[in-house]
DNA sequence: TCTGCTAATTACTCCGACATATTACAGGAT
DNA sequence: ATCCTGTAATATGTCGGAGTAATTAGCAGA
């Protein structure tokens, strides 16, 4: 037997060539397969209406048991990415059948190089949301959740959103918005939009100097939710998606 | 041995006790078993947090094999039910961790009694979502987008929304919108809450009498659209996102 | 041409064994 | 007494193979 495709075990020093879907320890084998193959299908490797090669024999070429192949198969399966039939086979399903909001398959789509309307989309979608979300925080937030974004925008201050713990400190800022619209709908959604989008766009800024201290732009909308002013609120939150959509635009275009 | 749980396979006439979790053909196994455990989380049955049995106790008491149990895990840990770890076992994850936007986690959501807050936070992000789309869609849409809806309109009218039919062309109506939006993100998330909220609603309501005619109110929209007055479209999607917002709750009230 | 049967293919399910990771506990050093 | 370290127990993870069931496609007959 020839072994054709990079392996998945961490055991075989040869790593030649492919995608390094190498496993690291403490990631299950399954879970390595199942992001290899869903960022196969998310990139146009397999296409809408491909089907996959046999369990036996995609298993084999994989390296892995037919166990962990179907483990995976059922993870993308139940993300709606394929479906499988007896005698007919594992098929790639048409887009509108993804779950495109699920933030794993958004890792995935950002994984690569993410198809640049797509990223559009969501921003749009943000556009939507936030604003609406910062408006409702407006209405109902409480001493505690004024508080948390309080802090965070202390921790943004003190370490910049050059560093990781003021990464951090954003995040927290947003999540408490989205926590103070007592919505956790919204809250979902929002909050793995914006991870999937911001961890790729910090991740590809690197060295890029940041066009413009966000720092103000955040007191804004601290500002107008504290005053319990949802129409300023929402305006100073676009502002914010506004430079997001930005500073990730220009960051892809290299 | 002794059987303690209704059994899912359908080759047992008993068929006592408990969720019919028994799987039609077409359906398979561990997708049942997956739908069971799935309901029994969002229903409340198990807590966030809690621990379930082993595998091989959980298995053998649900009397499918290891397997078939296994995948069904996948399955859950792919929505951001549970989370498994050797030693630790598999524990259901605290509620902002679920894929609350998932279609089969919605369906699971609604199949039992839905908890009403989370069916306000669900019409909260239709009433901020779909006013949006409507406005985009009088933006973007062509003839054919036009020519689709006014035949789902006609549909509507012909079958009125007692029957299936004209559910469908309600469906089809509002995922023309969608699609005349140009935003799959949008389409993805809206096309999965209206699946599962008006599934329900339709479901609940059974006997009971429509409060009002929504030929006009969809007419409205249809015709704002089709003006390309983006204001108008966002209006009046709205009030339709009200009625139904009224319509589901009257429903629930039982 | 259409309908019903047959057969082949493929995923699905089961089983039993072993490997691995993580936790918990015990013992010793500080 | 507290902290660290090594060790053992335990539940999940992975494996390989065997047999089942469902769906499709092709074929035969009306």
């Amino acid at each position: 037997m020839v072994k054709e495709n990079p392996s998945l075990h961490s055991d075989e020093t040869d790593n030649s060539g492919g995608a390094k879907a190498v496993r690291g320890p403490g990631r299950r084998l399954h879970g390595a397969i199942a992001h290899k193959l869903g960022m196969a299908i998310l990139s146009g490797q397999y296409q809408p209406g491909d089907v996959l090669s046999g369990e036996v024999a995609f298993a084999e070429e994989l390296e892995v048991s037919r166990s962990a192949y179907r483990e995976a198969i059922q993870v993308l399966t139940a993300k709606g990415l394929v479906e499988s039939r007896p005698k007919a086979g594992t098929r790639v399903l048409p887009r509108n059948r993804w779950n495109l909001l699920d933030p794993e398959v958004l890792a995935w789509a950002f994984a690569g190089e993410p198809d640049i309307q797509f990223v559009r989309d969501l921003f749009e979608l943000r556009a939507i949301v936030e604003p609406a979300a910062a408006r409702l925080a407006a209405q109902r937030r409480d001493k505690e959740d004024l508080r948390i974004m309080k802090d965070a925008l202390a921790a943004m201050r003190r370490h910049t959103l050059a560093t990781e713990a003021g990464r951090a400190a954003d995040r927290d800022f947003h999540n408490a918005i989205l926590h103070a619209t007592r919505n956790d709908a919204l809250l979902v959604l929002t909050a793995s939009i914006g991870a999937a989008v911001n961890w790729t766009t910090q991740y590809k800024q690197r060295a890029r100097a940041l066009p413009r201290n966000p720092i103000p732009d955040h007191v804004r909308v601290y500002d107008a939710i504290a005053a319990g002013d949802p129409a300023a609120a929402a305006e100073a939150m676009g502002v914010l998606v506004d430079l997001a959509l930005e500073d990730t635009a220009s960051a892809m275009e290299r």
